[in-house]
DNA sequence: GATCGCATGTAAGTGGTTACATGATTTA
DNA sequence: TAAATCATGTAACCACTTACATGCGATC
């Protein structure tokens, strides 16, 4: 059973207080980017799906020179299914990593090409690093009081863990490659 | 522009030497299974079109008392399309890591109830580890003559990282959020 | 006698991204 | 003056999984 997890993060955004579509994609783009991602093309039919369903309700507020915003609250229905989801232990996940299928196929590239690829990815990993570790000190030196802090910063500590480690195995990899490169001659 | 890996997938099980669309399958699911997947559903119809493209060919062998096996071989070309994409830098991965999203939006839930989650996670994961730490001595001392297999070694070794990383990150947070729990009361 | 492995394929349905559509205000 | 931001939605398209379909032989 392949289930739609787009409700939940929505719903979960919407415990915050209500909010509108817009603002709840820039909550996930900010809040959830290192591990989630909805795009609008889900956003809003989901909403409107939500609505249906009675787990969020919507108010209209008019704005002069800009586009109406339509607000949406979570009710209590949508409360407790959210509490039931969360409860639930989660899935297994299943990532698709390009550089590591591009890797597993290394032998039919020069080492040159491989290492670059893993040069690449460390570039990337060792700047979302960065990203997470300033987002970490925003959060424990400007947020430290609200609720959900201690929870917010586990899942960036995770993100941090995850990237330190993709990082140190490049730097193993491009090492043990180059001696095998080197070795070979 | 999204772009459909299947097919490189595929063209580079089949650099090792002619298969079926069933051992490409295996060979992906016991290979690579720690950051890629593909569904039968998704191979075979990937079959046609690589045929149909010329980047692969197709012999049918016969068999008593089992379906016939249809062996594919890669083609100059083939061998060709697949270098081209390999050295192009590996885009960056999104992940959905359902875990995160629940511990996120953990402010719902009771402190117990995230404490299990996590610990089914980390369960997961330590098993995964243990799986990756025994295929890796597998891969040294069996198939350590292949060329392939520094390229092996190195994606299982990314593996190994992850879930180490995924694990540690769990024992830290379970004692974090513990402890905030207990300060709390 | 039931389930698993071998073996190939198609079809239905869902998940998800991107482009299309609109349009005012602010900023570079 | 070009672009980005605010703001909402739909439609087309592709990716992907799962169920359907078939059928023999071996194992439990």
């Amino acid at each position: 059973m392949r289930e739609n997890k787009t409700k939940y993060a929505i719903l979960g955004m919407l415990t915050r207080g209500p909010m509108s579509g817009y603002d709840i994609k820039k909550a996930i783009d900010f809040g959830l980017h290192m591990f989630w991602s909805e795009s609008h093309g889900q956003i809003y039919p989901g909403l409107k799906q939500l609505t249906e369903d009675g787990l969020i309700t919507r108010d209209i507020m008019h704005q002069m020179g800009k586009p109406d915003r339509h607000i949406y609250s979570i009710t209590e229905r949508g409360k407790k299914e959210l509490r039931t989801w969360l409860a639930r232990s989660p899935e297994p996940n299943s990532y698709r990593i390009e550089v590591l299928l591009k890797l597993f196929f290394g032998h039919e590239l020069s080492m040159d090409e491989n290492l670059q690829n893993l040069g690449s990815f460390r570039e990337q990993q060792s700047k979302l690093l960065e990203q997470y570790l300033s987002m970490e000190q925003h959060l424990v030196s400007e947020h430290a009081d609200v609720p959900q802090a201690p929870y917010w910063l586990s899942t960036l500590r995770c993100g941090i863990r995850i990237s330190k480690a993709f990082v140190g195995w490049c730097d193993e990899t491009i090492e043990f490659l180059r001696l095998r490169d080197g070795g070979q001659k």
